[in-house]
DNA sequence: GTTGCTATGTTCGATAACGAACATACTCCG
DNA sequence: CGGAGTATGTTCGTTATCGAACATAGCAAC
């Protein structure tokens, strides 16, 4: 029996919906190339400056883009999940951001070597098109996000985050603490209890010790921001084979 | 005698440094088709949601992009001039983006079609990375506007926005009014005229009735938030070949 | 020089979020 | 079952910014 390298093997892949909408030729390439990854909660994918070592392709884990300043307090400034890949700086340039990517919601995913994206990526394809097209996508919602933190009130930002969370999710629950929120939103945890509670007294979650069912998604799109609709929108948009969990 | 299009005679666009800094060959190709123009207070250079039909290269104009909301309140989300281009969502994809370019310091600038860009892109050559290392110093700029817009306070901010407007000049003065820069900031006009007075009191600036000199720009610098250099740093990472003005 | 427009300055109460301190309550583990 | 640790709930004074109303002042056109 020879020695087989870890590889692909069921269709898991298939849930990241950049690697689902692959061409076939780009998949056959790609498939013996992608390694399986377990992503925990916590599970720092990219620190800030770093130079990347992989592209990531989260299928059940969803990511947060966040900037972390001198003073320790951070901001999201993005969240990528099955919808997309962490790591546009791979192949945009640099190879490195002022960011971190940090796994926000334990999961699984695969990955695939700098040096493998970079040569499928130069092959100028349908792929350097399905990645920048992404690329787009993800630029209009850190603008979102710009608008957002600017205008918008904490219980209008909670429910746009519980609904970008939500579609990045299979089934309606959130495993998630409300400080581990706070932090992704950059407030103090005190203030998204308060707005947590709201939502609850109104009947569109409920939750306990970090767990939250949705109950009223409807309910939730009503109390946002337009933020998560234009986002929205704007992935529906770019990414047109790509649906929704 | 034939007619002839116009077409660039001067040196201006060496004024933009990605046109700068483009190889020989890609510049022979473009100059013939690189057009002129004037790009005026207040000039829409792309509206939310509608389709690019040039790229813009500011070279003495200064370009913001901002969100509109549904209210009508508004928010920058990054700032474009000499060192950079205005339109990238039509390279990227998409060939829209919902956000809108409007001039924000008169000046002058050359365009290019979009058909052409879009051959130039797919041409997979140099210019391909040029644009797209640009388009991530774009990104890093998006994204620590968001963090900015969470974490500090409008004076620093203030600063930020002063110094990376002053980046796209030549010489140290500003022509725009504080309702302008408010609008950008997405603050009242009250907040910026305070904030101004801070900074005038302490020796930093001095103006009137639209035109802001800068005294003292190390001053400045030191008022505002990390966020300024920290974007500064990742442009000059990216482009290295291009200097600040 | 007067009139009108625009830019800037000033004030006041209202509000959203902060920072800190502390109270409760669930759940896991021994 | 009981205790430790963690998650959530509550309160209070403070602050930055808002929204609105109004005052001043430079500039331009007649």
């Amino acid at each position: 029996m020879s020695f087989k390298p870890k590889a692909v093997r069921s269709d898991d892949f298939k849930l990241n919906h950049l690697l689902a909408s692959l061409p076939k030729a780009e998949l056959a390439r790609w498939l013996p190339l992608l390694e399986a990854v377990d992503m925990p909660l916590g599970y720092v994918v990219y620190e800030s400056g770093s130079t990347l070592t992989h592209v990531y392709f989260p299928t059940t884990a969803i990511v947060s883009l966040l900037y972390v300043m001198e003073n320790g307090a951070s901001a999201e400034i993005a969240v990528v999940g099955n919808e997309g890949l962490v790591g546009v700086s791979l192949f945009m340039g640099g190879g490195s951001t002022p960011s971190r990517g940090v796994v926000q919601s334990a999961g699984k995913g695969f990955r695939l070597k700098a040096d493998v994206m970079h040569a499928e990526f130069d092959r100028a394809g349908p792929v350097l098109h399905l990645l920048l097209r992404y690329t787009q996508a993800l630029i209009t919602q850190m603008a979102q996000t710009a608008v957002c933190n600017r205008h918008h009130t904490l219980d209008q930002q909670l429910c746009r985050w519980l609904l970008l969370s939500l579609d990045r999710l299979q089934g309606n629950q959130l495993v998630m603490t409300q400080e581990l929120i706070a932090n992704m939103l950059g407030v103090r945890r005190e203030g998204v209890t308060e707005g947590a509670l709201k939502l609850q007294r109104a009947g569109l979650i409920s939750y306990t010790r970090g767990r939250i069912n949705v109950l009223d998604r409807p309910g939730l799109e009503k109390r946002s921001c337009e933020c998560y609709a234009v986002v929205k929108k704007e992935y529906d948009r770019l990414l047109p084979n790509i649906q929704a969990t």
